[in-house]
DNA sequence: ATAGCTGCAAATGCTTTGCAAGGCC
DNA sequence: GGCCTTGCAAAGCATTTGCAGCTAT
């Protein structure tokens, strides 16, 4: 029931440091209520606004990269128009259907990469990002 | 000599259907004459403005369109905020400094990708984009 | 001549910021 | 109460567009 549910996001939030405030436990609920998502500012904004949550694009952009250097989300360069934002933390792939704009998963066992060339400099990786574009 | 260049640089926008355009041959030879390169719109833009040319901001972005839709460049999304640009148009992966913003490329055989993953809709891939983020 | 290019300035789209008012501990 | 959050509006960037004037063929 919706008791639980919210605190159940409550719990998330202060399990990271954050406040669990209106803004935050509703946006928790949609990102984390259903199965692993990808959503722009945008697609956030309008989602929240049409189940009738009361919040800002501001607080959406807030809430985003909050949550992104919190851990609960990740965040993903596809296209250079805009951010996507994927509830899935783990590592993983992604497909990107070109036309649509619509972003999709695909686990680490779907993709063998063999091992990581060295860069010049002996950094550390911090993340390797695959993405296969689909033509449709 | 610069003739030679021109001309050459000439023969390339023409096989593609392009004029040579004053504008054109110069950021052909800034974007060529060199060895492969990465560049955005405003790098581009501050090294044509250093090397003398008289070039609008506007024709660096008309420029850099029509020659990525001629096959000359390849447009590359690794940060949300901009686009780059590569003068390796052939199929290849990057490195991405995170924190200078610098692109580095590396061939296929440096990395060994397993037979590609099949997409619920059957569709063709038309781009694999590997990305590897240092630390640095 | 004429279709194609260029440059300016305004417009757009996404994202960030400053700051006053409000909410959580 | 005091600090953290929110929301608004304005500002900031990168990029695109409209259009008048210029240029290559």
């Amino acid at each position: 029931m919706t008791l639980s549910v919210n605190d159940k996001n409550s719990d998330l939030l202060r399990q990271v440091g954050l406040r669990p405030t209106k803004q935050r436990l509703a946006l928790a609920e949609i990102l984390f209520g259903q199965g692993k998502r990808h959503v722009t500012a945008d697609s956030l904004y309008s989602e929240a606004l049409s189940s009738g949550i009361n919040i800002s694009l501001a607080t959406i952009y807030n809430v985003l990269h909050i949550f992104t250097s919190m851990g609960l989300l990740r965040e993903i360069s596809i296209d250079s128009s805009k951010s996507y934002f994927d509830t899935n933390t783990e590592e993983h792939h992604h497909f990107y259907y070109e036309k649509t704009g619509r972003l999709e998963d695909f686990t680490l066992d779907r993709l063998k990469l063999g091992p990581l060339p060295d860069n010049d400099e002996d950094l550390p990786v911090s993340r390797v990002d695959v993405v296969i574009r689909l033509d449709g």
